[in-house]
DNA sequence: TCCATTTAGTTAACATGTTACCTAAAATCT
DNA sequence: AGATTTTAGGTAACATGTTAACTAAATGGA
């Protein structure tokens, strides 16, 4: 992924901290479990980068009424300004690498790493 | 690979600690630079975990009469009695890995891993 | 020989993965 | 209601990946 490293830092952000951005302008304010489970982060890594991301004024942390132990997390203005100069560029980058194996391979390439993650066999043509 | 790092943590080392113990059982005696090309491993990553696993009497630093910028690196008796401690247990777990996978899906993923990495197509059966 | 360049290794600084431990607030059970 | 258990988040501590900057020693030339 060299090429989307590229890009952020030059917006110095990491990429953990993209796709949490990125989630939160996709599918709108959650709450940090919520992003955990979406961007594949542990809470303790997460809960830094929204911190960081807070810091930076990136997101805002809105707190909940009916269960005060959560706190929404809503992206700032800044942040969907970063979002909005960056994601057509971070998408056509993406394409290039299912373009480099083609999409069968690559869905191949994340079957097998989906076996190996679960433990489970899948089918596989000729396999 | 969480039985493996399992069985580490029991003997105290890291993946990453237990990966260059391993090479330099192996294959002997060798300086900073060499070992880090082997582990696959940055110079600064590399440096730090040869400074802790000096501390911990796991290996030692031979000085190079020869070009004293080198030191050559040499697995410990206590190191060594770590590797005869686990490597057959190790041997067996790592097994299993292929074995889930099948050693022909195993190829497979290995050979889409390569040419992920090297943006060079590989001829895959039915691709 | 003297200077410029390269190489071996270190350290600093930052972000993250990971495990352990902690608090407060909810939910559940008796 | 009161006690117990979950759940949402947070912090600490450690190892690592990564980039940048630095030192000392070797090498290559002019």
């Amino acid at each position: 992924m060299a090429p989307i490293r590229d890009m952020l830092r030059a917006s110095g952000l990491t990429e953990q901290q993209w796709r949490v951005l990125r989630i939160l302008s996709e599918f709108g304010p959650q709450d940090l479990t919520q992003i955990a489970q979406q961007a594949c982060l542990l809470m303790p890594s997460l809960s830094r980068i929204i911190r960081n991301l807070a810091q930076n004024g990136l997101v805002i942390r809105a707190s909940n009424a009916k269960d005060r132990r959560r706190q929404t997390v809503v992206i700032s203005p800044a942040g969907q300004q970063l979002i909005d100069d960056n994601l057509e560029q971070a998408t056509q980058i993406a394409a290039n690498y299912k373009d480099q194996l083609g999409a069968e391979r690559y869905e191949l390439l994340l079957d097998l790493l989906r076996e190996l993650e679960q433990g489970l066999p899948v089918p596989v043509r000729g396999g």
